[in-house]
DNA sequence: GTGAAAGCGCTAACAG
DNA sequence: CTGTTAGCGCTTTCAC
């Protein structure tokens, strides 16, 4: 029992190696009788084509990249979920790769890229990201790019985000009508597109609220849960009028409470706290949790139904399209109104 | 500016395209300056090889499979991390597949994996895998593979899991020791083998404790977090008794919480409860959660480092081989002793 | 409707 | 140390 190839097929059939090629690409010039006896034989036979010898004929890999920060947060866990539905769904196959937030490797990454081994890339920009010379360079050489949540501005191209500025104005919002007067706003990206609109949404509710906004009244955290919690608890301590906190993304959320916790900050009577949080524990932390939540698992649904639909017709050009799917603002107890 | 291969750049140097893959690839055989002229004219043209066909050519992909059940769990979010963390250190790709917890899909996509596509693979078996002939039939074809948390007893091979039932047992004599008597655990998979040493684990610590063991104190989960808090409600109320849950899963605790919240049974009060837990988390739930947490991002790192190793030796057989990282049990809140 | 044949770009004996 | 020469298995014009 040797390998068993498209060759071997065509011997055994006494056909040529290109009808059966196109017979298992269901191509419309083979007669159905022998396409039937092709599948019929393959089946039999167990064949399985060899994915690297079509993609080199073809040059095509039928796979897609999925270039992501990290996978800690459960907003990238259910965007891979909602890729993957649709990748697999067909017939596509997906990579993973983590940039770690760092800038250099996702430019190493990208600029493999260029190898064809992928056909088109969904990307999430690190927070380093702020030269975008590598995802021009990608698109360029042809390879599709569709960003989704943290997207660079300066490319055109398709992008699945949420409707960020308008959260973040919902949740200050709602924080000022529970009476908070001094609010932080963390954040891990000053720079990107997400963080800076963000943060105008948080700035267009303060305004409109006659409440100032103060440039260190916004906290840029890092990586790490041990330095943000001591950051802020530095913070509160340093300035015990903050009667309110805005989190901006999921990570931050442990830090929050354990700095509130460790300065008997009460939440929601010192403190009132909302974060972007996409994870089902909100509503059994304590205090539960009042959240904006990304339909994640969603964008990432349409960010690769974007990719794969241009994969599909080689014309369509994936211009600049903005494809903008709503949080959920949900309130819990974090911001409880006292009394 | 046509393509840029290898060709190219034997033509641009004089050289053979052999002598370029060689020198490429770095082999002993080539002379240190002709490697550098090699390397510098790549750098130079921003040469970037065929992944295709270099995989054609060698029958070696340099990517590996990961195939879990999810990724909403945060166990397996973390494993992907250390998997990804040495892959991309050992230049290797990536692919990840999804079978949500199905086992024809997980057949169907080890299936499709006799074709070549990936050099080896890493797996976490879906809830419902019992047969295990997709495995086997794999690995004869010369694919590793290697199982990492939930393992298939009968194929022998590396795994690398966490001491389950010692974590279980410890859990279970914890909530023992805080006089709980009447103990339920919540399970996902009896047949699996991880799902039944937990439950071995758990039997065995009633059994020395002196409690007896009813088939009806282990709940068979599934995967739908409402259907699971709708079936602990009716368990809780039908059983008035009950003091203590050990919920064997992650994605559990949050129906376990609420079902008590709406049963208004109080924890640790009335009802104790113990998860095997994973994400940061655990420690501002209301009430904090006691936990077992798995080390997942070791477990990844291990089982990938285990892989890419017999990748590396091609006669290195991988054989039955368990590598055992430790849980770690960490007592919070939701099982106080009372007063 | 089917076949012949020329690659796709790289690897890997085998020579020398 | 370098070159020659077959492929790897499939796709895809171009013929018939």
């Amino acid at each position: 029992m040797d390998k068993i190839n498209i060759k071997r097929l065509a011997e055994e059939l006494n056909l040529s190696t290109s009808t059966i090629s196109r017979a298992l690409q269901d191509s419309y010039q083979i007669g159905a009788a022998t396409k039937q006896r092709v599948l019929e034989l393959a089946k039999k036979l167990n064949y399985q084509p060899n994915p690297h010898a079509s993609s080199l004929g073809s040059s095509r890999s039928k796979t897609i990249a999925v270039v992501i920060p990290e996978v800690f947060d459960s907003y990238f866990a259910l965007a891979i979920n909602g890729i993957e539905a649709v990748a697999q769904a067909q017939g596509y196959h997906v990579l993973i790769y983590l940039t770690h937030e760092r800038l250099q490797l996702e430019q190493e990454i990208l600029h493999a890229f260029r190898s064809g081994r992928v056909d088109g890339v969904v990307i999430s920009v690190s927070a380093e990201t702020t030269s975008t010379a590598h995802i021009q360079a990608l698109r360029a050489q042809g390879v599709p790019v569709v960003f989704f949540d943290r997207a660079a501005d300066d490319v055109d191209t398709a992008r699945v985000t949420t409707n960020d500025t308008e959260s973040a104005y919902q949740a200050t919002c709602h924080l000022i009508e529970r009476r908070c007067t001094t609010l932080l706003l963390l954040s891990i990206s000053r720079h990107l597109s997400i963080g800076r609109q963000r943060i105008a949404g948080y700035r267009q509710a303060l305004t409109e609220h006659g409440l100032a906004f103060r440039d260190d009244d916004i906290v840029d955290c890092g990586q790490d849960p041990e330095a943000n919690r001591e950051l802020l608890e530095a913070t509160l301590r340093a300035r015990p009028g903050i009667d309110g906190i805005i989190s901006t993304v999921e990570m931050l959320t442990e830090s929050t409470y354990q700095a509130c916790y460790a300065l008997h900050r009460r939440i929601p009577q010192d403190v009132k706290v909302v974060s972007f949080y996409n994870s089902r524990s909100a509503a059994i932390l304590n205090p539960s949790l009042t959240t904006i939540s990304q339909p994640a698992f969603e964008m990432g649904k349409t960010a690769a139904t974007l990719l794969l639909k241009a994969l599909r017709n080689p014309k369509s050009t994936l211009v600049a399209e903005n494809v903008v799917l709503p949080s959920v603002l949900t309130i819990r107890n974090s911001t409880a109104s006292i009394g």
